[in-house]
DNA sequence: TAGCAAACGGGACCGTTGTTCCGTTAGTCT
DNA sequence: AGACTAACGGAACAACGGTCCCGTTTGCTA
């Protein structure tokens, strides 16, 4: 009889090459993994990697398919400005982080040329967002924010200015730059820039 | 005797050179650019690309300072929300160009990988700001923004939610993005939150 | 306008990536 | 437990990117 096999080597092998194409992004970013060398990092015959993958964006995307199922729970202390700051915090020490801050702006890049890539990419932030929606929401409901607000657009202008500094400066968001960014959306959320 | 000779050829070839960087950037991203395909779409000897740059870092890095070059007037109708609406409008129009959306992105990935590159951006990007930085320092002057408010800094919230949901969502940004974006810059601003 | 050197280009060469074939390994099902 | 088959891996091969050599072009300078 034809069946699936996901346990056992075939998971142990996907494990060990999708570390290794992390690996490679981390160290050379996109234009420089090859599947080659993803195979000798992941000690795994080559004949293997090119078969089940094929490409390198096929690769990649499969990367940020795991990435979308690891979740960070959120804080929630009640209160709206240090929710978004607790928000603003995990952004800021994930892009400083060396890893996860180079292989999030690979990913962003290879995001643009494999739509596949680009649709796990966009699963990513929406399982983000959602995570600290409800933060937002709770804020409207107690009258701290006009009714109407989108909570999702004041989660989303939380992240805009550390990204933007990050990607077109190459500047690792600071402490005071999180603030300014939590300040920022709050600001205009107040003044009803996110009512629908 | 020995001289550099910056006209005539070399110049010609050159130019035909950034301008395929450029077509396969915006074709392939980062990753699918290679110097043979490069020098076959200049209709240049494989050999002249590879002794002038060597590299596809240095091809691109070249292209950005190119770039630099050009610079685009802004417009100044004295009033702050109109400017900044300018403003964001230059930059949407910019990123929902398919040419020249697809070109930023891409170098975008490119700085992480390169510094020649990312320098070359920074410079870019800097003199983007610098052009529109009088416009709110006038309002501030004229006091519709609080003393003190870091001009730049508000120039780049405008673009920051823009480039934000490109990059994360592949979103082109939409006129009502663009509003908000100046609405939220705006707010903040008044709010103090640009104070240095 | 004549000569000279910098820069270009063709073509051969080399190493590495990507493909194919086939034998081996290891989960799964009876 | 034994057999069946999907999946893995080694090895040979092909294709292409990157390097080198050397002759040719081109535009500066006198």
């Amino acid at each position: 009889m034809t069946m699936a096999r996901p346990g056992g080597r075939t998971a142990r092998v996907r494990a060990a090459v999708v570390r290794a194409v992390g690996d490679a992004l981390v160290e050379h970013g996109l234009a420089g993994v090859d599947l080659a060398d993803v195979a000798r990092r992941a000690g795994v015959g080559k004949t293997t990697v090119y078969r089940r993958w094929g490409t390198v964006a096929a690769a990649v995307a499969e990367l940020v398919d795991d990435m979308v199922e690891t979740s960070v729970p959120r804080a929630a202390t009640g209160d709206l400005e240090s929710d978004l700051r607790a928000n603003a915090e995990l952004v800021r020490s994930t892009l400083a982080d060396p890893r996860q801050g180079r292989l999030l702006t690979a990913l962003i890049g290879a995001a643009r040329a494999d739509e596949r890539t680009a649709a796990a990419l966009r699963r990513f932030y929406d399982a983000r967002v959602r995570e600290w929606e409800p933060c937002v929401a709770e804020a409207v409901s107690r009258g701290e924010l006009p009714a109407g607000t989108d909570p999702a657009e004041v989660v989303r202008a939380v992240s805009a200015p550390l990204y933007y500094r990050l990607l077109t400066h190459g500047e690792l968001p600071t402490e005071a730059a999180r603030d300014r960014a939590v300040a920022a959306a709050l600001a205009a959320a107040r003044a009803g820039v996110y009512v629908v």
